[in-house]
DNA sequence: AATGAATGAGCATTCATTCAT
DNA sequence: GATGAATGAATGCTCATTCAT
């Protein structure tokens, strides 16, 4: 009954990413329940009606665009501790980090939408959350192999790690204004990446 | 823009607190803009219009009730660094984490609502994360004047140990069944926080 | 989710009623599909929302005003029956015939919902003819038991009857303006009726 | 109101068959109002607009086919009265139906078409009905100028025969899975039809 | 002949909130 | 204090049809 086909023509594709690029805005600007499939036709140019040609639903398009997300996250993450080749896994670890906060702060809607995604769909969320920490998790149990990182539940390490990071871009970069980390800050918070992943006992 | 009195009876006292019991349940299952008023007022069993003799509106009971959830995870926090007085600020630190987990634990309507804040008002998230961190940090800023906690931004540390407790509790206790932090997993998070406490040299 | 409780007062049955009636007369006029719930709750003088406090739906609506169709023509047919109690079943099902077509006569609207029933839904057509011709089928099947009826299936000549009274009436009471079958077509149809519950062999 | 040419090359002319017979199945399937366009032109595998190219509207192909349906059925009949040449008009009349509820349960699809007149186009139903009806009659009143038929309004005799036909038919070859009229009952419905035709006193 | 992108009016339904009693 | 009827703006979505190649 949907369809909702790939365009094939050169118009069609662009249309496309037209629509994508007004959802972006708009659910950044007004959260999920609040953005309206009206407000992203008319930032688009384009008819109610053809916003349904291209994506099945509101809900269909903001997972796309969540799963691009991850997409480039992962990529700006992964880039950024390449930059730490042949330095211990701590500092790739910390370099990544900074990559990706880098990445957060020239991507501000992108940022804004990270936050929305338990409010468009908790299932969306525990895919998201679910998948990133994966592949995060993995790279963690080597190190640990290595013994750089203390040994313990990986799975566990990388959900800490991506709170902080949540937590702390939240604070910086969406509730201030210029949406960056200070530089001083940063520095701090790659000691307590840092000794998150060295562990310490406790007394 | 109504009067909301308080009630002055008694009656009208249970009233107001079946509407906030209703409600709480209501948000939990449901999320915040997926819970409606009218099934919160049908769980209390009041009548439409009563809901406003209470609550201005929903938005307005919402926030009542994450004000009332900072009281308590505040105070599960507080309770819980008390059980290791004489002990180092670390240990305080980690104990305070394992009984608000534990609370969370026991109030699991209450950790859902947690999750909502967002997607309710953001400027809620700013008031409740925001306040909530402000008590963290200077907490934190006196281990530190005592030196057993690195000497950073308390602010940032706040948030960093905020978002790990935030995204493990996500993890482990609402998308798991069950909604406890398994035991093993503890003692690892308990490593990852002192860590984090103490803090390391990058390199 | 849904609730639409009975109206508690004076003024909820009224408004109740109000959009029944107004139900009716659009659906006569335009037909399932395209009477809409806007032109209702404007001839009702209605807001779009009360409509919802009383009915589940469109199709909701409309099934109760077959299930009250249903129940008028039970009643009409029946008192028509009884008008020639005394004389043989032949001539009660012809008088019973005749009371039905006198009451579609002055309920026009109510006729023209009769022709709807299959497009709104299939099942409710089942529920509606099926459930007509089971009481039918049981009257003719006692007067087959006393000789007055051919003995055939009772459940096929009740349809067989149904059909004829269906198509004869859309024929000159829903096609001409009028609404009424003429008279001397009446005595016409009343031999057609004889002679279907008599039978007769075929050569 | 576009032009709408026929086909003039071979390829056109099987293009406009795949339609039409795409609208058939979508049409039995679904209902007028609820079968698409979109779904037919998918069916077809033909683009949105060829559709558009062979057919004015929705409302056009529905009716050809309705159309289409018209001459079959007249054609099953009168080849079923052959049969029965040399016998009664009666006997005719009744291999008449045989062969029609034959044709019927062997074009389920177009069967279930003949639902759907009447939701589709009220006119429609005046066209097809009336228009079978006259034929009908005509007939009819051949035979009663034989004296083999009760003398009475001819047209009222076809649309009673009609009607019990459409009910027959649509309670045991339409709602019943299986499609076809149980052998059984074709006797009694023969005795029906026989006694209509030759009418009785009402007494 | 065929394509597929684009259109936009139209629809049923939801829901927080207000009002009159 | 409590009720429940009434409101109406707003929303996501459908679909027959047209247009430009």
């Amino acid at each position: 009954m949907k369809a909702v086909a790939e365009p094939s023509t050169a118009r069609g594709r662009a249309t496309r990413q037209r629509i994508l690029q007004a959802a972006e805005e708009c659910f950044a600007r007004h959260g999920y329940a609040e953005a309206s499939v009206a407000e992203i036709v008319r930032r688009s140019s384009v008819a109610q009606g053809s916003f349904y040609n291209y994506f099945e639903s509101k809900a269909a398009i903001f997972a796309e665009l969540i799963r691009s997300l991850q997409r480039q996250m992962t990529d700006a993450t992964r880039e950024g501790a390449l930059r730490a080749a042949g330095r211990s896994r701590v500092e790739a670890e910390v370099e990544g980090t900074k990559a990706f906060l880098e990445w957060l702060a020239e991507h501000r809607d992108l940022h804004r939408l990270l936050h929305l995604i338990d409010e468009a769909d908790p299932r969306l969320a525990v895919e998201f959350f679910g998948g990133f920490a994966k592949g995060y998790a993995e790279g963690l149990a080597e190190a640990m192999q290595e013994g750089e990182v203390q040994r313990i539940d990986p799975e566990l390490l990388a959900f800490a790690l991506m709170g902080m990071n949540h937590f702390v871009s939240m604070r910086w970069m969406l509730w201030d204004r210029d949406g960056e980390l200070p530089p001083e800050l940063m520095d701090d918070f790659a000691r307590i990446i840092a000794g998150a992943l060295r562990g310490a006992a406790v007394r």
